[in-house]
DNA sequence: TCCTAAACAGACAGGTCTGTCTAGTTGACC
DNA sequence: GGTCAACTAGACAGACCTGTCTGTTTAGGA
């Protein structure tokens, strides 16, 4: 009765684990195409077979790292304490100011991970779409909860806004983010 | 006196003509690290030395495809009729519009390198900085003509609504751009 | 006619890519 | 002790990558 304690959401094995975590930093870093499977098992310590014994096919690993990223999103987005519409806005938004002043930012995974795979229909697009969607839900809820008449439009801007800004702070100065995500939220929510 | 009647703007070879013709097409629908230069030889009819004579490696090549498609929005920004500030700042977001709604769109050429080409100080990261200040630049003139009191931050917001909108196009839905343009103008423009 | 520049075809080198396979090792549980 | 699953190391195949090089062809101007 000691080991399987917690045999709920399948806790993977150190190997997957390290291979994952090490994609995730070299993926984020380097880019998708750009970095070979051999860097990868190398950095994490895992022999060549024990990878393909977890990952059918590199493209999978890339799938699981954006599943990965999209938890963690997820994660932070549930842990935020409950509070008003607004507010709530505010602290989701807000995170892109966080990542965006921490160090070696390279935009948005998602992002990056579009402009390197061309066909919608493959496994890595569509684990983006699902990012895309539950993102604009959030949104498009508390838009709603807020009394927003449109918040199907308005959380598409938000959306928008939000690549936007990740973009910025990627390619030209993070230091003006948070006082834009300010901009931004003042100007798009209707004044009360 | 038959020749060098243009020697203005040097008018490129047929050859290097069709490699960026070529390149242009491939690297947009294709990604950059995924589309070899032996599948744009062979495509554009150029033999390898005549493309290792024109460019001197293949990120040459790159810069170049990125400069002509900055060359060719300057030149559709500057052929814009002129028009009051506002109008113009409409016609300006309006060709993502127009880009959206046309087949086989990408997204942004500029965002999708970017995202491929990690190091801030490469040839390729410079061409990106340079249509992203030009952009950006276009749209301050813009809002301060129109009387903006923040036209740096306006114009901002409005490089990164760009940015989005076309994400958003490429990503979710391309139908929706036209009327998101519309809401985000009305909404981030002071109303008078 | 000769000369030169540009483009042609295509082999080649040296490296990297993904993915497969063989063979040996470790460690936990029965 | 025996068994089994997961791991390790590393060779290998076959494709593809960038970039170099040799040698040939074409076409225009002096």
């Amino acid at each position: 009765m000691k080991t399987n304690e917690l045999p709920l959401a399948v806790s993977p094995s150190p190997a997957r684990r390290r291979l994952i975590d090490t994609a995730t930093r070299l993926f984020y870093a380097g880019g998708i195409h750009a970095v070979g499977i051999d860097r990868i098992i190398a950095e994490a310590g895992v022999a060549k077979a024990t990878f393909y014994s977890h990952f059918p096919s590199k493209d999978d690993l890339v799938v699981a790292y954006l599943e990965e990223q999209d938890r963690i999103g997820r994660a932070a987005v549930a842990a935020l304490p409950k509070q008003p519409p607004r507010r709530m806005l505010a602290a989701i938004l807000g995170r892109i100011s966080t990542a965006a002043v921490a160090g070696d930012f390279r935009g948005c995974p998602f992002l990056n991970a579009a402009a390197e795979y061309t066909d919608p229909a493959s496994p890595v697009r569509r684990a983006i779409d699902a990012r895309r969607a539950w993102y604009h839900g959030v949104l498009r809820e508390q838009l709603a909860a807020d009394g927003d008449k449109t918040p199907e439009v308005t959380a598409a801007l938000l959306v928008a806004l939000s690549d936007g800004l990740l973009e910025i702070a990627y390619l030209d100065d993070p230091r003006s983010v948070p006082a834009l995500i300010e901009a931004a939220l003042t100007r798009l929510l209707p004044q009360r």
